[in-house]
DNA sequence: AACTATTTATAAGA
DNA sequence: TTCTTATAAATAGTT
């Protein structure tokens, strides 16, 4: 809805969700209380968070004696079909097994399994999905990967200036080193050449990550 | 809000009341689904308008199994008398729930959605099961495909059989027809000829399909 | 939690 | 009721 609309679906990122949650959230129990003041409705809002935390909202101050209302109005409806009670008892436990049912039935069949039953067309679906599961797979491993050359890419850059301030620092001692050394006499000029052409050797090591 | 913000407190004028509550209550319910959808979280609705009528949204298919939860989650908070009798049937709902939620997140997974928390190890994992799903499911095509075949040639040799008997069966009546033309005398002699010809351009014809 | 750039919702009018 | 439109409100992404 704001900077890029986002699709209506459920959103992926963790953190991300339970944030969208909190606004729309207060933003959905806000709407209800204006509806029941500007209109002078009786509203009940009961809100699970995925992780089961309740949130509720009631335009009265007894939220039971709504839901007392609600449950009459929907038996009332109920005697005229006259289902009776038995629904309650067995329509759920039987809905929610045949629930899980299907759902092992389609998982198996998206592991490859249990294919005898499908028709062609059938099969040609269930393909097409394992193509695009396999996409956003591999779409998800790819930015695992760029995530961890990234992390590698900071830290590097992190020890190149380091090691430059530590070179820095290096050529300053030397150049003290070296004014040092002429006031004692010319017994430790070797040494100082040496120390700086391995200097140097440093410097261009370091350098390589830049055109990788 | 719009063209001029309203105050908030009961709308007095009965028609604009009327027509505020139509444009809002569809807007709350359009809300309340939209968060139950991005942000997976189980939602009850329930609005009786002035005039007493009903409007509800349930996220889950059964509204009452939600409110039955939110009964239980408030009876929860004075828990001392509540641990007999109700438990037995809401012990076994929850677990099978509970399944059918790792159902769903599995499946998910195996689509190729809600990949954000899962380990690099468990995406290889993934990958696998479903290269693994692709191959079985290609193997299956591959053998529909063969039986396909298989049923197209053998109704291909029946055919065959069926133009072969035809054939001998046209053969066997030229012959006779032509040798009682012979005992009727020589004026249709350029006929049987004729005739002839167009019995070995029929023979071709009907062998053609020995070589699709 | 605060900040915007946008999208949505919607009050009023037709 | 439904459509339009100007404007308020909500909010996704960012800081």
């Amino acid at each position: 809805m704001v900077r890029g609309k986002i699709e209506m679906k459920r959103i992926e990122n963790a953190t991300s969700r339970q944030v969208t949650f909190s606004k729309r959230r207060s933003g959905l129990l806000k709407k209800a209380h204006e509806l029941s003041v500007l209109c002078d409705a009786q509203i009940a809002l009961i809100i699970f968070s995925q992780s089961g935390r309740l949130f509720e909202y009631s335009s009265t101050s007894d939220m039971d004696q709504l839901l007392e209302r609600y449950r009459q109005y929907v038996a009332d409806d109920g005697r005229i079909n006259n289902i009776g009670e038995f629904q309650q008892l067995e329509f759920d436990p039987p809905s929610l097994a045949k629930k899980i049912e299907l759902l092992e039935l389609s998982q198996r069949k998206l592991m490859g399994q249990g294919l005898s039953s499908c028709s062609f067309d059938e099969l040609v679906g269930i393909e097409n999905q394992l193509v695009s599961s396999l996409q956003n797979i591999r779409l998800k491993k790819a930015q695992l990967y760029r995530e961890h050359i990234e992390q590698l890419q900071n830290k590097e850059k992190d020890l190149l200036l380091e090691n430059a301030k530590l070179t820095e620092m290096c050529v300053q001692r030397k150049k003290s080193e070296e004014q040092w050394g002429k006031q004692r006499g010319a017994t430790l000029s070797p040494s100082p050449s040496n120390q700086s052409s391995v200097l140097v050797e440093t410097e261009l090591f370091i350098g390589l990550p830049e055109w990788r």
